[in-house]
DNA sequence: GTTCCAAGTCATCAGTCGATGACCCAGGAG
DNA sequence: CTCCTGGGTCATCGACTGATGACTTGGAAC
């Protein structure tokens, strides 16, 4: 683009889309800086100037808010419902979860980033729905989900791609009643 | 070693045992053919003279036995605990299938040869007990057992990590009774 | 003991990557 | 119009990677 903005906050916007997408794809090693760079069409060195390293490009691209909603009150009937939706919302709507799972998977520092979104929010949301062993209910949960996520969006299992939103319910729902209530 | 045996079959046999564990705790991209080569004490370009390529080395080292038994008979009630028994066998014994997962993370030829293992495998296994959807059975059985392998072994979730057996088998046992019979 | 094939090594290439630091220039302030 | 700050570029470095091909050497066969 010739005519580009000179704007900052925009254009590192611009390359976190960028990065989270091409994480999210490539995973972290095979994505490139110049790569992320040249899909805003922008030098890699910028990137360096704004994030300071891959690394840091890659924390601030997968700084992730799940946005689960407080579940007190919630009937436990609704609760697993309310849960898939959230998942489906977290996965399909952009690329920031894909590219943190696609990552830990082979980096450490990614692997933390996973165990604190669910020690800080997933944990603590569960906790207002069960009694005790909330930690252990809400790995429980974590497993599921992203053993669901990583079989349809990563590995495309063909029945798991091909199945809607009201079968994935269907079927996830008494596993999540499980480990929430039993 | 500077008596190192003049066994080519032994020598292989040997960088298959590196690659597994290194593909499994590095994964497919940060693992390099002069570390596997260095592992077992031998130059680079010989991994290359036997296996052709880092991608032919993966794939000689990812090939897979599920070794899951005839389930022709099996009593309803104890599938489960047939399954999660063969769970922790291949997961804990050797690195292959952790090897195979970090990569299918991030390589699209690996997660080929997951969804080869899934129909090849685990698909015909569950065929012999469960009517009809099958593979849409297989394929939630997976998600399942990939979701508790990724959360236990890969991101070290701490309740996960510190769940025995027993207590996994009594959690995973409803689930996957849930998706093989319901 | 000589031969000879296969096991294993060595030097090296071509490419790519993350990162650095000097530099250029657009555009608002005065 | 001029100045000058900061957004953005350019050239380049050093390290590392997968791969190649010519080379050396061990040891069984005879």
């Amino acid at each position: 683009m010739p005519g580009r903005v000179r704007d900052a906050a925009a254009t590192q916007a611009e390359l976190l889309a960028a990065a989270r997408r091409r994480f999210g794809t490539d995973g972290y090693e095979r994505t490139t800086i110049r790569a992320v760079a040249g899909d805003v069409g922008v030098d890699a060195a910028l990137v360096i100037r704004y994030f300071g390293s891959k690394q840091g490009l890659f924390t601030r691209a997968a700084d992730l808010d799940l946005g689960i909603p407080d579940l007190t009150g919630v009937r436990a009937g609704d609760l697993s419902k309310v849960l898939v939706d959230r998942f489906f919302a977290v996965w399909e709507d952009d690329d920031t979860f894909l590219a943190l799972l696609r990552a830990a998977a082979t980096s450490e520092v990614a692997a933390e980033a996973m165990r604190d979104v669910f020690a800080g929010q997933v944990g603590p949301a569960l906790a207002a729905v069960t009694d005790d062993r909330a930690p252990e209910r809400a790995a429980l949960v974590g497993a599921t989900v992203l053993g669901f996520a990583l079989a349809r969006y990563v590995l495309r299992l063909p029945p798991l791609v091909d199945m809607t939103r009201d079968q994935a319910q269907a079927w996830l729902g008494p596993t999540l009643r499980h480990y929430l209530l039993d």
